[in-house]
DNA sequence: TCTGGGGTCCTCGGGCGG
DNA sequence: TCTGCCGCCCGAGGACCC
């Protein structure tokens, strides 16, 4: 999801010169709060902020009017506040965005059978072939837009260009409802004058690396030997950022990636400290790791747990399995082992458990539990309590020590979906 | 006054076997 | 038998993306 402003947005004329092109990339304008426009045309016009409106959240997606007072995604709702007063906070409705994606996915189906979808809101789509049926890939994307304005009421913003990567940081240039071509003989003059902090891949501190040796736009990197850009960001990035800048991404559009690993992840409302709590909180996530994994018919060779501390310190420990498993108890097992080798020095503000190393299990949606009184136990108590006393409060009453059984529940649940 | 949750990829260092 | 070298794998951490 874009997470400028849409200031200095660039769109091509109708009609613009479409040569040597066949990559698009579709991006779904703030996608999410969009979303919630069209379900409450009341919030149009207004400064929209999609997040959990207490705790510790961050924004998911923000209007184009909240991000002219500078709120940006991933920032901390009550930081896009202070910016943005009078934004409107809107608890997120996963559920709804993922029905609009799976619509939007569906269009672009009917133009291509080569859609990669990048995230929920965005893919990069192969329209080589497709050329005699619907023309161009100008006149696609331009029909493509139009399409999912008719059926969705959401506006989307495309690039179109030789290469994955160009086209991306086309379509990023023309948000928001925009429509950037770049004709394969403009790619150097395209490039040259954007910053390298357009380059996907370059983030802030592989920026910050070029930028302390006086390299600021992709022009500059284009004069910059090859070995300096090594030293720089490594061998993998400077040869990476080497190549797109000069508009080379031999990337093709991959309809079929395969997911590489699964986990879940949980910050607390309040830090904690108690290793019981905990305990259980991992025991919770790898039962959600597993079911996942038996959902899609997999086994995880490795089982990874993130433990991140109350200054924000990370620290992540891995083990592989002697058998590989899609078990959630014996995810969880594994993952306690690896949690009580850590020395808690503080509290700790979030837990994740993540299975990696995936294989087909050959058992898709098959349910297996390994006999375990205890686990049920506390399982059954959890949903008891949470059924009597809503989960919030049953959270805080477990944090308070009045319901050690409980204590495995989120302290945090998800917003309404 | 803070920093979500889902991922991927890369680097580096240590262990290990040939 | 010991040592050094090399390649490979694994684990930890970090950067990045949406």
């Amino acid at each position: 999801m874009g997470r400028g402003d849409g200031t200095g947005r660039i769109v091509s004329p109708a009609g613009a010169d479409d040569s040597g092109t066949g990559i698009l990339h579709v991006d779904m304008d703030a996608f999410y709060a969009s979303v919630e426009i069209l379900d409450d045309p009341s919030l149009r016009g207004k400064a929209i902020i999609v997040g959990a409106p207490e705790g510790r959240g961050v924004v998911s997606s923000a209007s184009y009017e909240a991000r002219r007072f500078g709120v940006r995604s991933a920032m901390p709702v009550s930081q896009a506040l202070r910016l943005c007063p009078h934004a409107i906070v809107v608890p997120p409705h996963f559920e709804r965005y993922l029905a609009l994606s799976a619509r939007v996915m569906e269009l672009f189906h009917e133009v291509t059978p080569l859609v990669e979808p990048l995230s929920i809101d965005e893919a990069f789509l192969d329209v080589r072939g497709a050329r005699r049926l619907w023309g161009s890939p100008g006149a696609i994307a331009h029909r493509l837009r139009a399409r999912v304005l008719a059926e969705t009421g959401l506006t989307c913003s495309i690039g179109v260009a030789a290469t994955k990567h160009l086209a991306k940081m086309a379509s990023t240039l023309s948000k928001p409802d925009g429509l950037l071509i770049v004709a394969e003989h403009d790619t150097q003059a395209f490039l040259a004058a954007r910053s390298i902090r357009a380059l996907w891949g370059v983030g802030p501190k592989a920026a910050e690396a070029l930028e302390s040796r006086g390299i600021h736009t992709v022009a500059d990197v284009l004069e910059t030997p090859r070995a300096v850009l090594d030293r720089a960001l490594g061998t993998a990035m400077g040869d990476r950022v080497w190549h797109l800048s000069r508009g080379l991404d031999a990337r093709e559009v991959e309809p079929e990636r395969v997911e590489k690993s699964v986990g879940h992840e949980e910050t607390f409302h309040v830090d904690i400290a108690d290793r019981t709590v905990l305990a259980s909180e991992l025991r919770r996530l790898s039962d959600r790791v597993g079911a996942r994994l038996r959902t899609a018919g997999w086994e995880a060779g490795t089982v990874s747990i993130k433990v991140r501390f109350a200054d924000f310190t990370t620290l992540t420990r891995a083990q592989t399995l002697a058998e590989p498993t899609a078990v959630g108890q014996r995810i969880g097992a594994a993952a306690i082992e690896l949690f009580e080798r850590l020395d808690l020095r503080m509290p700790v503000r979030l837990i994740g458990v993540r299975a990696e190393k995936l294989r087909a299990s050959g058992s898709a949606g098959i349910p297996l539990w390994d006999d375990d009184a205890e686990w049920r136990r506390v399982e059954g108590a959890l949903d008891d309590a949470a059924e009597r006393f809503g989960r919030g409060a049953v959270t805080r009453a477990a944090l308070l020590g009045q319901r050690r059984d409980v204590a495995a529940l989120p302290s945090n649940p998800r917003p309404e979906r």
